[in-house]
RNA sequence: GCCGAUGUAGCUCAGCGGUAGAGCACUUCCUUGGUAAGGAAGAGGUCAUGGGUUCAAGUCCCAUCAUUGGCUCCA
């Protein structure tokens, strides 16, 4: 006998060999139709498989994330099964569960493929998964493993096994498809109920860009039709929220491409909005000691030589802009830290006089391939709320973290509650693409890591996500469609200060080099735009809001009224227009509800009578009536908040 | 940059070999209307660009550009 610790402690007897499908029946019948695999003393299992030894156990379903991912994971196999079927040939790369689904990329050789097959295979899978194939695992020698893949004649596969140690390796099939893979597996097909393919792209083979490049399918599967319907209609709202969408609709900026793909233009009512983001973050920045400075668009070759930036990304970036002079070379500005480098130059500095803080919202020009560009996200022209920060070596971990604080107010005032904290480090095999020295890097590291940890930030590390000169903490951020984006970063620099031979007294009258941390609570203010427009879904909170208010006159006659109205609200600090448009008044309500603009004032016989306006806030309906000047106090206090 | 998809009126899209369409937006006129679309008329397009096939090309083929979903990249 065995004893088996289940998650609420209890502690029960099994027969030697028993599954965690029969501990779930032995509990109730209905949780073991609906196991779908188990933990087993920390590691996930199939819940066929038999246990030998004491265990603690935790039975996975659709409601754990391990089971859904057990689940997922299971279907690309059903996938691979489905297309096997299909196109006799194929070859599989690899198969795994993803955030949302799964996917498989395959090699279909000389086989044309797009979405258009898509049907199909939906129906190829539900056709399989309502065999009830059982998932069955099969323990094998890598000889055997290489032997069965050498004669599918599945490369992929075959490169997969040489990585793989001799004793480690298992085969599952289901139905007529085996496939290299550690499992664990669903009991059976017949658990997928809903299947819906969702795109196809192509990815690299091990993610190398020297490699073939193979089709990637992704799906998503559900244990119920229901479930498949509301995910449909999730994507379907995600994609109201979508910031492109939203920015055309809104009026908020545009592309052209007469100007160059990956070059926003704001609109003004875009460019409003992006302005007092500005102001709030100027604001704040004052108060911490920032100190605006102002550097040009371009900037000698010679200072991106120094600064290394044109080593490493030279090639890679618009190229010099060439001038009369022979020889001479100037390139757009893809960095604003060389420029305040130079700045921290233009004097000796003294211990005293650290740590220095230069703040500039420095428009950049990066050269990001073309296939990367999407919405304001990532453009080739954007704005940084950029800082740097000049300090001692033992003023470094305070400086950090009043950053830290000053990003999680930037954050809390605009509603970003679900973020997390990266901290990037170098990748750990190849340090040939970073600059600096070991002990340095160390440093640096060291210090983002307990500012983060004293900070208790929500933290997740990242191996080779660092910039080459120096280790990050970046603020990761999902848009609508679940896709992360980096909005504020943090990052210590000890290289570039010692590239530009920056120097300070100490006390003790020698010459020592400053640290420089690298800041931008935003990260750039085209992609912060992007990321709020699809956190809010273009409601935007009232004191960033483009237009706060709309005045509606019922009629003509109500004009002047309305006009006069509207002139004792306005002023720098709350902003509202006038719809004087010939249409009903329940036609103008409708445009200024899908305009989203927040307040609506409401004029007529009965408020020009009584010198009142009638309210009514956007997606909430009518306020009643209250003073022209009432408003504005309601406007003033909820913008102040 | 790579693989796939898409490009028709300001916007959203239909048309897929035989004389360019709809809804919304826009202009003008009628209407002066009380909390999410009042009515009528009008204007608006070398069907992304350049080649090719065809008696005939938004419609089929090729290339380019742009957009888009991924991959690689991201100072």
């Amino acid at each position: 006998m065995i004893n088996i610790t289940l998650p609420d402690g209890s502690v029960k007897q099994f027969e030697k060999g028993t599954t965690s499908f029969q501990i779930a029946q032995s509990i109730s019948e209905g949780l073991a139709r609906n196991v779908l695999a188990a933990e087993v003393n920390g590691q996930i299992w199939d819940s066929s498989r038999p246990i030998e030894t004491d265990a603690s156990i935790r039975l996975l379903t659709w409601n754990d994330t391990e089971g859904k991912a057990t689940f997922w994971h299971s279907s690309a196999h059903l996938m691979a099964e489905a297309l096997e079927a299909l196109y006799p040939g194929t070859k599989f790369g690899i198969g795994p569960a993803i955030e949302t689904g799964f996917y498989y990329d395959v090699d279909f050789g000389d086989r044309e493929f797009s979405s258009d097959d898509f049907k199909q295979i939906e129906d190829k899978m539900l056709e399989l998964a309502r065999k009830k194939s059982e998932f069955l695992r099969k323990p094998v020698s890598k000889q055997d493993a290489q032997t069965y893949f050498t004669d599918k004649g599945d490369e992929y596969k075959l490169d997969l096994i040489k990585d793989l140690a001799d004793g480690s390796i298992t085969l599952y099939s289901q139905g007529d498809f085996t496939d290299l893979c550690r499992g664990p597996h669903i009991p059976n097909t017949g658990f997928i109920k809903a299947v819906k393919l969702t795109n196809v792209a192509g990815a690299y083979w091990r993610g190398d860009e020297s490699r073939k490049q193979l089709t990637r399918i992704y799906g998503v599967t559900f244990p119920k039709q229901s479930e498949l319907a509301d995910y449909l209609k999730m994507i379907e709202e995600a994609k109201k929220r979508d910031h492109r969408k939203l920015g055309k609709e809104l009026e908020l900026f545009a592309f052209s491409e007469r100007v160059g793909m990956g070059l926003p233009l704001w609109l003004p009512k875009g460019a409003a909005l992006r302005e007092r983001l500005v102001n709030f973050l100027q604001r704040a920045q004052m108060k911490s000691g920032y100190e605006p400075v102002i550097t040009p668009h371009i900037g000698h070759k010679n200072l991106y030589i120094t600064s290394g930036h044109y080593e490493k990304y030279g090639a890679d970036s618009f190229q010099p802009i060439k001038t009369p002079q022979e020889g001479e070379e100037f390139l757009l500005k893809p960095m604003n830290c060389p420029h305040h480098c130079e700045i921290y130059r233009t004097k000796p500095r003294s211990y005293k006089d650290l740590p220095l803080r230069f703040a500039e919202f420095g428009t950049v020009y990066r050269y990001e391939q073309s296939g990367e560009l999407h919405g304001l996200t990532r453009v080739r022209g954007f704005t940084q709320d950029d800082a740097h920060l000049f300090c001692r070596p033992d003023q470094v971990k305070d400086e950090f973290k009043k950053v830290v604080d000053l990003v999680l107010y930037v954050f809390g005032a605009l509603g970003f509650e679900n973020f997390t904290a990266q901290v990037s480090l170098r990748d750990k095999e190849n340090r040939a693409k970073y600059i600096g020295s070991e002990e340095n890097w160390e440093l640096a590291e060291t210090a983002i890591i307990e500012a983060a940890a004293e900070k208790n930030l929500p933290t997740v590390v990242e191996y080779g996500e660092a910039a080459f000169y120096g280790p990050k903490l970046d603020f990761m951020v999902k848009d609508a469609l679940g896709r992360k984006w980096q909005l504020g970063t943090i990052q210590v620099d000890y290289n570039l200060p010692e590239r530009f031979e920056l120097e300070y007294t100490g006390s003790d009258n020698a010459k020592h080099r400053p640290v420089m941390i690298h800041r931008a609570p935003f990260g750039s203010l085209e992609r912060f735009v992007a990321v709020l427009i699809e956190h809010c879904a273009g409601n935007f909170p009232l004191w960033l809001t483009p237009e706060q208010f709309i005045v509606l006159p019922i009629s003509e006659k109500y004009e002047d009224y309305a006009k006069k109205v509207l002139e004792s609200l306005n002023n720098s600090d709350i902003r509202g227009l006038i719809d004087l448009r010939d249409e009903k008044i329940g036609r103008k309500i409708r445009d200024a509800e899908v305009k989203k603009i927040p307040y609506m004032l409401i004029i007529g016989e009965k408020e020009m009578a009584e010198g009142v306006v009638s309210l009514r806030k956007h997606g909430e309906g009518d306020l009643g009536s209250m003073k022209a000047e009432e408003f504005k106090n309601k406007l003033i206090t909820e913008i102040t908040v």
